[in-house]
DNA sequence: CGTCGGATTGAGAACGTTCAAGGGGCGTGG
DNA sequence: CCACGCCCCTTGAACGTTCTCAATCCGACG
């Protein structure tokens, strides 16, 4: 909160990428460059699908989700960005989705071009600049058995533990910015099915509510066991 | 086929990657380094998931698997590489997923340093590798609404589709080279369910049957409905 | 305190899975 | 060259998880 109070400060002159705690290798990557500092409110269109890829953002504040629909109104999320995260980088010339701020959101957006002439400049920035997508890569194959492999209970399981790593609250404590139907389009569910996750996993005594964009997870062992059925 | 004969004529001297008509990119990127050519029965593993993952590949004949197996059995097959492609692209500094020869299979490894220093050296080359990369993630994003929000006749028609695409064949006939299960496991449905939706494009007279592991595309506009439920 | 959007809960249906049996193709061996 | 056997594919029937449809509830906000 601080943090947006300083970006509307900063804003509409440039800025850099700011510093977030735990936020290490996209930070360094993009600390030499300028961005501009964007704002959104709740729902609101950040580019659409189709748009010229010529920009790389960064979450300030807030939370930002890429989205493509089918024509019957089917939806699927690729990506929920949490503060200090990047988005952007579906699609190589056109973005292949379409960006909306799931709640009011601070973005600061990096012109590809500069990210492209810091790259060939500075052979460690193209090695962090790499191996930042290659890990993307990879995440989004583990992301293939989830969606294709795992039951409802599996997936909630593991989206709440991917939420608790990322998100930095205090002991335990879980944020969800996004309504049940966000979360539903991104494991590839309906909201019934993830709230009834959630109320399981409440009167299992494995998370507890406090309203429905907090929870504290309760049991982590369990909720692991849940969410890998899968030797590491 | 004359190609595999001209790879076991060169084994075990090392090889330069081998050009394959309509394999732009990646044929450019790999052009300046030498590896080894190996060979693989079906069924074989070419590296197991956990493995330093030192080596980049390429299918010179055959067909592989990249795959990923839950404790209790149930299997995600994450890519398959036919001839020309390239995989060992998953995970960092490990590999996280194991690969398989799906058929009797010649393959050629390249070292990740022998990349990595060509890269450094080569800014044309630099900018041809990472724009694979972007160009798999962007992939990897699309599979996540096949996975997640299309039904089994959707799914498995789109994959028909892209195997058309990629395989070289003449007018319209696919060749299958892995096994029902292999299909359902990359789809994430069963083997019956796969046969059963084969079985009805079949009925539709959408394919025709050449025995189980070639298929002819009879109403192509039709099989792109199905697959896409979808405006471009 | 009222209103509205999202969340929860319930009942029924559907799609895909599971379990099971039968059929076909290919390779091996006689 | 033919027969056997194995593996995988196909088909059927029953089941189950998740979806759909619908009603109610809760919480945020005016």
């Amino acid at each position: 909160m601080q943090l947006a109070a300083t970006a509307r400060s900063a804003s509409p002159a440039n800025v850099l990428p700011f510093p977030i705690p735990g936020f290490g290798r996209a930070q360094a990557m993009l600390n030499p460059l300028v961005g501009r500092t964007l704002h959104f409110q709740r729902g609101a269109e950040i580019y659409p699908a189709g748009k010229a890829a010529d920009q790389l953002y960064q979450v300030f504040s807030g939370t930002v989700r890429t989205c493509r629909l089918l024509p019957d109104g089917r939806r699927m999320i690729a990506q929920f960005a949490l503060a200090g995260e990047l988005f952007g980088l579906d699609g190589v010339g056109r973005h292949r989705f379409f960006a909306e701020a799931v709640t009011d959101a601070v973005v600061i957006a990096f012109s590809r071009r500069d990210i492209a002439a810091w790259v060939d400049r500075d052979p460690a920035a193209a090695q962090s600049w790499h191996s930042y997508t290659l890990e993307k890569l990879a995440a989004a194959q583990d992301r293939f058995i989830l969606l294709g492999r795992r039951t409802a209970a599996e997936r909630v399981a593991a989206f709440l533990l991917d939420l608790a790593d990322r998100g930095k609250g205090p002991d335990g404590v879980i944020e969800l910015p996004m309504s049940r139907y966000d979360i539903a389009d991104f494991l590839g569910l309906t909201a019934e099915t993830v709230s009834r996750v959630l109320t399981t996993l409440r009167k299992n005594r494995l998370v507890a509510n406090h309203g429905t964009h907090h929870l504290r997870i309760l049991n982590r062992d369990a909720l692991e066991e849940q969410a890998d059925e899968e030797a590491a």
